[in-house]
DNA sequence: GTGAAAGCGCTAACAG
DNA sequence: CTGTTAGCGCTTTCAC
């Protein structure tokens, strides 16, 4: 920068504010300093301007642990945020959560980013917590427990809405017995919100609909659902219609379902909540609530990007995508009593 | 990092390099100093000694374009990377890939980061060009064509070989007419690199078996899937062996095989090149080419992180992982002529 | 062993 | 409108 101001023959502050716009420049001197500015071929230094003005113009995207095998369909978060900060002119940088959570303030405070998207949120989230003492700018793909949220912005899939629709939609076809193949127990012991939110949906609408219906944990794998669906349509009355959270393991589903003679949609209904890609992918295509990720992905990243602008944002956001009927599901079968 | 100075009575650079060890000194200051650094909570400003040190601790993933809707399976690559970077304790960009290329020197004069992770590299790569002549540090997941990888560092999988393994996999099965359902025509005709290769391997293969086959291209959705299957089983005598590049689309390709009227696999059998993941999801599930996404992410970056301390890395690996028989192929049917 | 001081490349008062 | 100067928070010569 300081060849630039020499060659134009200006002083260094000058070049400065020619490229930041912030102060009026003569037009004729502005010439003659871009000018020399691709003659030289002269990138800013970011990192210099960041430590200057102490805004790196970089955010973070704080990853679930590595740890379990399976990451699925949250990357497709990630392709949104990156969207999102794309558009912005940011940059952004991938954390996997640090499993002591007192790792936390430790990395922020480092100045390596100007605010971050949290995934996977808790009830009540200890990170949470933290962020908001320090007085740290972010959003949340995901929302704690009542009361937690307060003044937080963030945007997530309404999954008591998604869970008592499939509820509904199996019902309004006369299934009278279903089953939820749910989350990871895992998850549901670390009371992550959408997976207890999920679960105690499932049971309000079973009671509202006055209909039975089990539950059982399932990991993300395919043989893990296998066995779920095994053990589920070995009992006497076995159910009619399966709701499913965990789109990677639908294979395993498919194939218990397969091996005890059963058929799809005509003995048993299958409704998920997945991104219509997933749902696509599966043979028969699968009926379910179409999670958006990418979106959601991309509006998170968004809300942070607006508040780190000044904006003052106040963004709770529920989505309700609506339930695609595939042809995964149908009339439940007559009943044999 | 002054304050802690202060604290501990001693000067700056005392500090400085009791916390890098690049100098002896005695454990009592040492001491002293440690205390005065978690009394005060204090934290290194990561962006102030990456401007005096000219190291960010940061590489990047230079990400195909978000344009294309899916970006899916590529996804895998990227907590690969992660893995790598956290285990180095470093830091992980991500970036689009600017369209036109002449973006690229840009980005890396800004001085974010050390180094960086190329990916989806097509044959003649411009991007691959500019980086070598301004001398940066990257590698690859995947590689051009042949010369223009002197002294570079990748890892692939062996398109060459999966196909081949494929095409032979099947003839030993029987199959006469076989067929491959494609890449992207748009990636194909930008000659990215594992494309061409596998396109060609494949026509190679069909000659040294003596052997016919079809190909189309198909874009990375379902129903570009069963348009293409659809297509290819309504000639007189249709393929009876099909090999998938893109796993997005196998829901595609089945649902048009049972409108055929055909089963899989005593009438057609499938073979795919994808992650175990995949192949477990589909039903049945997939025989195929275990395509390893996660490790080549992780040893990719893997090599561009040892470069950057300094070792003189010289890899250029193509991973050849084994084809695992599951439950979508089998003994080509008795042909009727 | 330790301290003083000169940068890293930019921004932002403060003067003119 | 433009130039001077003092930092941003750390590293690293160079002296002691």
């Amino acid at each position: 920068m300081a060849d630039v101001a020499k060659l134009a023959g200006v002083s260094l502050s000058t070049v400065s504010h020619a490229l930041s716009g912030k102060r009026p420049i003569s037009a004729e001197v502005k010439q003659r300093i871009f000018q020399a500015i691709d003659e030289l071929g002269y990138q800013p230094h970011m990192l210099a301007r960041a430590l200057a003005t102490k805004q790196t113009r970089t955010i973070a995207l704080l990853y679930p642990s590595l740890t379990s095998e399976v990451v699925g369909p949250q990357l497709e978060f990630v392709s949104g945020v990156l969207q999102a900060t794309n558009e912005y002119n940011y940059g952004l940088l991938l954390w996997t959560a640090p499993d002591g959570d007192q790792e936390l303030p430790r990395l922020l405070r480092q100045g390596m980013i100007d605010g971050l998207v949290l995934m996977e949120v808790r009830l009540d989230d200890p990170r949470v917590r933290l962020l908001r003492e320090h007085n740290y700018h972010f959003t949340m793909i995901g929302h704690g427990d009542k009361g937690e949220n307060e003044n937080l912005n963030f945007v997530d899939l309404d999954f008591v809405y998604a869970v008592q629709t499939c509820v509904s939609y199996l019902a309004e076809l006369d299934h009278k017995r279903m089953a939820l193949i749910g989350p990871s127990e895992q998850l549901y012991k670390q009371k992550v919100g959408y997976v207890v939110r999920a679960v105690e949906a499932y049971y309000q609408a079973l009671e509202q609909h006055g209909l039975e219906g089990s539950f059982v944990f399932c990991d993300a794998q395919a043989q893990a659902g296998y066995e779920a669906t095994f053990s589920l349509l070995s009992h006497d009355s076995p159910p009619t219609g399966l709701i499913v959270l965990n789109p990677w393991i639908i294979g395993g589903i498919m194939r218990a379902i397969h091996e005890r003679g059963l058929l799809v949609p005509s003995d048993i209904s299958l409704v998920g909540i997945l991104s219509p890609l997933m749902a696509e992918m599966s043979v028969p295509p699968l009926t379910g609530i179409d999670f958006p990720y990418k979106t959601l992905g991309y509006r998170s990243a968004e809300l942070l990007l607006r508040q780190l602008t000044g904006e003052k944002v106040n963004v709770q956001e529920q989505l309700q995508p609506k339930l695609t009927v595939r042809r995964s599901s149908g009339q439940a079968p007559i009943s044999h009593m």
